[in-house]
RNA sequence: CGGGGAGUGGCGCAGCUUGGUAGCGCGCCUGCUUUGGGAGCAGGAGGUCGCCGGUUCGAAUCCGGUCUCCCCGACCA
């Protein structure tokens, strides 16, 4: 036990090497944890990004729960190319309006200058529904299904590890389908099956559902349904977005099937995407002043079992109790750095978000135990050593469950309603604020963003999802800083 | 585009006013002692002080130019 170090009277200073406290400085906290959780580093070209290992193996589990949502909705993988001839661009006007201050477009290639200069995709609309129309014919060809994992480029100015970066990771789905109401029905079941379940259910994070305005909407659709997460802070995080596109593209790129009386129809189209984001979410929603704290389900550790000191048997029982928690089908690492002092190893897998943690060590072992510590609340329990795998489980399943709790209760805590607009911009300092939007309108959304505050969603009064015939007035709007 | 600030070892910074060829914390390496909440001691490695030019016997420091980054505003979404 180290004695406290002499400290100067006067305010309590934070342990030497600790984290920024979140309160003092959010954004802050938010850069340090991500660099010392080794999520992410800066890349060489500002606004990129490099994944480091405990980020992508965070990523990795994050995919393969969308993954199988996304499969189990019908859709297919595949994979188009990243270079795009910018002609096709320039096709739906509203489209490269929406993207063209953030294009990166190569002009040079072979060692001369491109007859017709190539962008690198900031989606792939274009591309995708190029060749959707080759693929749809008939009525039978659809719906047609189809998502890719991949990368995209927005050129950013202010950007920011995993939030808003140049290029990022994401999945992009791209739809096609007979009828408005299928298509309407796809994303919205993509929302639902596929974002909300694994947003709530996976990462744990309460997500406040709805559609954009006319001023926030994805450029080219008819309607963007979104997911918008509460961060630590209380501002909003737009955690995924899932599109109707009307007959926009189709119309553009001639996506047209003959019906079963053989006249030619235009498809209904939906694209849908979430990305590399979702990492900033779960630092943002999850994360404490000791770091980062993750749910079991994406954790690439969920458990790791500490050898305090090499004595007293300690090693063959860590070595037993590993065994036995892979065998109970988890994610174990043993940490057996003994050259390196407990405290910062400690310190260290809970900046990283490890679930739970087993500290064995002679002392506890000489009675017959092992300390079993949960990340999420930082408590420590003693279990006897033929106990610990089943404690250990019950941690696990108790931290899921805590975590989305948790964020539940921030979220509600930090809504509030108001009635009067003029109220929505001060509200808005410490959370998400809804505001009838029949009172707000186009104007009072117009004066919210001079002050920084955007209209994330409307929804109904009763915060469910509007139907395509749900009165404007009946609508509230969901406002908030944002990132 | 306007205003403000900053470029010094991997990271964070001091030194600049009053020129004398670089220092601190963290991190890193080696050894010993430690180890149940960010270890201690000793010894080391690592920097053409953003770049170009000028003044000077001598420039991180003074002067001119230039590049980059950050913050605020504007613009855009």
């Amino acid at each position: 036990m180290a004695p406290p170090r002499e400290e100067p009277a006067g305010a309590p200073r934070p342990a030497k090497g600790a984290l920024t406290p979140r309160q003092q400085d959010f954004p802050r906290w938010y850069q340090e944890v991500v660099a010392r959780a080794e999520l992410a580093d800066n890349g060489p070209v500002r606004g990129t990004m490099v994944i480091r290992p405990w980020g992508f193996a965070i990523w990795e589990r994050l995919q393969a729960a969308l993954d199988g949502r996304i499969k189990a909705a019908g859709a297919e993988n595949a994979y188009f190319p990243l270079f795009i001839p910018e002609s096709f661009l320039r096709l739906e006007a509203e489209h490269v309006e929406g993207f063209s201050p953030e294009l990166a477009v190569v002009t040079h290639g072979g060692g001369k200058q491109l007859e017709e200069p190539v962008v690198v995709r900031p989606t792939s609309e274009t591309v995708i529904n190029s060749y959707f129309a080759k693929w749809v014919q008939s009525h039978r060809d659809l719906p047609l299904l189809i998502n890719q994992w991949a990368n995209v480029v927005r050129w950013e100015l202010r950007p920011r590890l995993f939030l808003r970066t140049t290029e990022f990771l994401w999945q992009e789905g791209h739809t096609a389908h007979a009828t408005e109401a299928d298509a309407r029905a796809y994303a919205l079941r993509i929302l639902r099956d596929v974002y909300v379940d694994t947003m709530e259910r996976v990462a744990g994070i309460p997500v406040v559902t709805g559609h954009k305005t006319a001023r926030e909407r994805f450029a080219g659709a008819t309607r963007t349904w979104t997911c918008e997460g509460m961060m630590g802070d209380g501002k909003a995080l737009q955690m995924g977005t899932s599109h109707e596109l009307g007959q926009n593209f189709a119309r553009v790129f001639g996506i047209q099937y003959a019906d079963e009386q053989g006249v030619l129809q235009y498809a209904w189209q939906t694209s849908w995407g979430v990305s590399t984001r979702l990492i900033g979410a779960l630092v943002m929603a999850h994360g404490d002043d000791a770091g980062l704290r993750l749910p079991p389900d994406l954790a690439p550790v969920e458990v790791v079992v500490l050898l305090v000191r090499d004595e007293g048997g300690a090693r063959a029982a860590a070595t037993q109790l590993v065994d036995e928690l892979v065998a109970a089908g988890h994610r174990v690492r043993l940490d057996d750095r003994v050259d390196t002092s407990f405290g910062r190893r400690s310190v260290d897998w809970e900046l990283k978000g490890v679930p739970a943690r087993v500290e064995v060590g002679p002392r506890d072992l000489a009675e017959g135990i092992v300390t079993v510590v949960t990340r999420h609340d930082r408590s420590k329990s003693s279990v006897p050593v033929g106990g610990a795998t089943v404690a250990v489980s019950e941690a696990l399943a108790a931290t899921g469950a805590a975590l989305y709790d948790e964020a539940a209760a921030t979220l509600a805590r930090r809504t509030t309603d108001v009635v009067d607009p003029s109220q929505a911009a001060e509200a808005a300092a410490g959370g998400f604020v809804r505001v009838p939007w029949a009172a707000l309108g186009t104007d009072g959304e117009a004066a919210l963003a001079a002050q920084a505050v955007s209209v994330r969603c409307l929804q109904t009064a009763d915060g469910s999802l509007a139907d395509a015939d749900t009165p404007e007035e009946d609508l509230v709007a969901v406002v908030a800083r944002a990132y």
